[in-house]
DNA sequence: CCCCCATGTTACCGGTCGGTAACATTTTAG
DNA sequence: CTAAAATGTTACCGACCGGTAACATGGGGG
């Protein structure tokens, strides 16, 4: 779907289904021959985001099984590459979740599950890692993956992908000594 | 500016200017003779939020005169309350932002200057704070701020803006400790 | 009173949008 | 090779958009 390229630089109300068909080199019948609206090809497009960041983390599951903390460090480098990757333009599911403002557009339905699905993984790993109030720090992660997309626009991608990264160690580290301790 | 909450429920784009001259109890001609056009109508709209946001951190700073962690505090509890009142639909900033993919559009430059003064003020308190790394706190709380508006919406907003408060507090708290240790 | 100036009204402009109809063309399969 | 299915082409539709022109209205101050 390069269409997505599209939705994601012009945003998705600044882009016609002509030039839709011609990023996905065809025109704009056939385009209408798959897909009944526009509506349903946004649907399509998020749908395809949601499916490969859950994809990512069923990797990232496997790569580091029996080791939550493991988890959430790598989960916070791979989103500092994101964003690294990003660079000017926000989110592609931020920005479609503000330009959809009809609450009831399927869109929406897919990215708010996604976000309680993504919420909910990162209590649970809060919660295998020992961390003492796993509700508290798996809202402050959330929160700061939220945050860093939006914030990256004003203090650099980069910095904040490094700072994500940075505050999921820090966490991490002071949640062993306390473990440690205790 | 009546304007300003059809921009903030539909979209920018979602709402025509004719729209608008009927929220502002006028018309279309009438509209245009104050405003060149709709771009630097989103934009006065957009520059009045921040005079508005800026007005607040300056009632802030009058009202925690020489404390730094109350005005840390009571920032977290007003942006709080605000998340409380906006409820389903996200940050007007935050969704104009996304809405303008222009980045030369002036709207967005408001923005990202307001963006980058809210930043250095949160680092000058986390500074005279006396936290031990005021950059790290600083972008922490930004980062958290921002995240907690997109958050919200799957969240809700009323947990979130408990938990922004609870985040802050609790840092707060840590490092009087700290100082009062070291 | 009368003039002026701000406001309101209506109609219109060119452009773009999402979506469709009719038909030509190419590809595929039997 | 031929028939059928998929794809491409063109033109069009009605709706809405931001923005403008021409003109009607009204009210307040000299």
């Amino acid at each position: 779907m390069a269409a997505g390229d599209l939705f994601h630089k012009h945003g998705i109300r600044g882009v016609g289904v002509e030039a839709i068909a011609e990023a996905a080199q065809t025109n704009k019948m056939t385009l209408y021959r798959y897909f009944p609206s526009k509506d349903v090809l946004i649907t399509e497009w998020v749908r395809g985001i949601v499916a490969h960041k859950e994809e990512d983390w069923k990797d990232l599951n496997a790569k580091h099984r029996g080791d939550p903390e493991g988890q959430l460090q790598d989960w916070s480098r791979r989103t500092a590459a994101q964003l690294r990757a990003m660079e000017e333009r926000g989110s592609a599911l931020g920005n479609a979740f503000a330009e959809l403002p009809d609450p009831n557009h399927p869109a929406r339905r897919v990215m708010k599950e996604h976000k309680l699905r993504a919420h909910k993984r990162v209590v649970r790993l809060c919660k295998a890692a020992g961390f003492p109030d796993p509700a508290f720090s798996a809202n402050l992660f959330t929160m700061m993956l939220e945050g860093a997309h939006s914030c990256g626009t004003c203090v650099g991608m980069r910095q904040i992908g490094e700072h994500l990264v940075q505050v999921v160690d820090r966490m991490v580290e002071n949640n062993r000594r306390h473990q440690a301790a205790g």
